[in-house]
DNA sequence: TTCTTATTTGAGAATTATTCTTTTTCGATA
DNA sequence: TATCGAAAAAGAATAATTCTCAAATAAGAA
């Protein structure tokens, strides 16, 4: 995913927050991690080209950048929050071996839990969002 | 759920783990709290009937009993690491508002999603589970 | 039942991830 | 370009969890 630096600054914009050389290198390393990136593996990867900035400060952006819905969390059963620079509706295949969680999309199967769940209402309680964990294995031998 | 303790030392048992009055307490309280409670809620509880039970401890059974496949970690986009005693495939509501998870049983849903992707194979991914993580507001104002 | 041994626990220090506090700096509008 | 409120730096503080090691104990053997 390569996004140019002024898309960026549009995002920024668009979800109005000031554009700072901090919030341009952390999203932009989300984005180019696209492994789901700990706060640590993030930290790690702008600290190269971005050697000032502190940790508490690529907490905080993490923070508003969701807040603001430009990134996602995304969590396992392990340690740390990740997260996740794609927005459109998507799922995880979570491999517990490898401790890799890539992106699974499949707009079919949205349809098809849209179509469930319009017909069976869940009762006292209103559904925003549905994302699958879906657990297994990477490369399962042949 | 109101498990005997036979039936809490059977599992145990079961698993191949020694029987300890800690294991049974944490195992029991897991059950008793319904709430998918944390590690501190935990601790919390079994210490008005055990006040003796270290930190430690806990964190270690609970590993213990994850690992064993006696109860299942739930992890939300917030702090700290929760558990669950129920093993029956289900799936979970969450609301961001107040914090709860409340299990969600639907069999009609899993053998859907099963049919799904039996069909539907994922490359180079061999799926064990498949859990949904339901977003969404309790009572949400009618 | 008592013995034996590997397993488990307690206690608290250590680590890790994250948050908070204060001061300083800086981006954006006027 | 001056101003002001927002953002960042630094590092202390906190929370959750893990680790270490000596002491206790469960479960099978004798």
């Amino acid at each position: 995913m390569e996004i140019p630096v002024e898309e960026i600054k549009e995002r920024l914009q668009a979800a109005g927050l000031k554009i700072t050389p901090q919030r341009l290198a952390i999203l932009e390393a989300v984005y180019k991690l696209d492994t789901h990136p700990a706060a640590e593996q993030i930290s790690e990867y702008i600290r190269s080209a971005h050697p000032g900035i502190s940790t508490g400060t690529v907490y905080k952006v993490l923070d508003v950048l969701v807040e603001h819905g430009l990134i996602r969390r995304v969590k396992t059963d392990r340690d740390a929050m990740r997260y996740d620079g794609i927005l459109e509706s998507h799922h995880h295949l979570y491999c517990a071996e490898s401790d890799r969680i890539e992106d699974y999309t499949d707009l079919e199967l949205d349809q098809m839990l849209e179509d469930y769940f319009r017909k069976k209402r869940i009762p006292g309680f209103r559904i925003d969002e549905i994302r699958l964990q879906i657990k297994g294995t990477f490369n399962p031998h042949k």
